[in-house]
DNA sequence: CTCATGTGCAATCAACTAGTTGCATGATAG
DNA sequence: CTATCATGCAACTAGTTGATTGCACATGAG
């Protein structure tokens, strides 16, 4: 998992790890993992394990106090990723628009010089 | 993988997906697999298979022209998954900064409803 | 101190994934 | 028609992942 931006987008990918991660959005003060484990269908250990991973990726962080551990929400990985995804969203779809206008020099890159990489 | 967000964050948590991602957005008119595998160090097959899985992830579309596929970028996917995560995002900084300012409404849901102790 | 409880570690398992290779299919240029 | 070339399909391997279980460690209450 060599990339930042991977790690991130890997985390988000699994729906008991978002469902999580929501839950610790109702939390400002963190949460700990036996409490977010309280009713769950998953046991404890499987909570920490996603827990660990989205403290990796930068979306959760992980404070001691005491015996217990509280986890809570960073909001930076995500917003990274957001601005990762609409820069390139915006890209293409500015692309798309001026080549629907007509506009040709948006297909100079279409054929490629000789041999890229 | 049921959930349909959970494919698009999967198919960008690969770093060699979003390179071909990346790639595409060079060329709005489309590519066929085997020529973005003019040069790649990976075979044609994993690329193919990348694009489908892009394309089941609502990233990339394919369109057949005689017996070429060519895939260009669909933005849709993209821009839902950034909206999912900024909306996300400013929700917490919205919750930490009541929490900052010392507004204990923020932690009415603090409590959660059936801890017992 | 003692004991209950929260956390951490490690082994294990089934399912999935990225990638490969080999071969079959199907459209098109001559 | 035939040779060619892009695509599609299938089997296989190695590594990863989500989850479980059992047990050890540590900390705070009484």
């Amino acid at each position: 998992m060599s990339d930042d931006i991977s790690t991130v987008f890997a985390a988000l990918s699994d729906p008991t790890r978002r469902r999580i991660f929501e839950r610790m959005l109702e939390f400002p003060l963190g949460r700990t993992a036996t409490e977010l484990a309280d009713g769950a269908t998953i046991s404890r250990q499987a909570i920490v394990k996603h827990l660990q991973l989205l403290a990796n990726a930068g979306l959760a962080v992980a404070t001691r106090d005491g015996r217990e551990v509280r986890y809570r929400v960073s909001s930076d990985a995500a917003q990274n990723a957001s601005t990762w995804l609409s820069v390139r969203a915006s890209a293409w779809d500015r692309r798309l628009a001026a080549l629907e206008k007509g506009v040709r020099d948006a297909q100079v890159s279409q054929t490629p010089p000789s041999r890229r990489r």
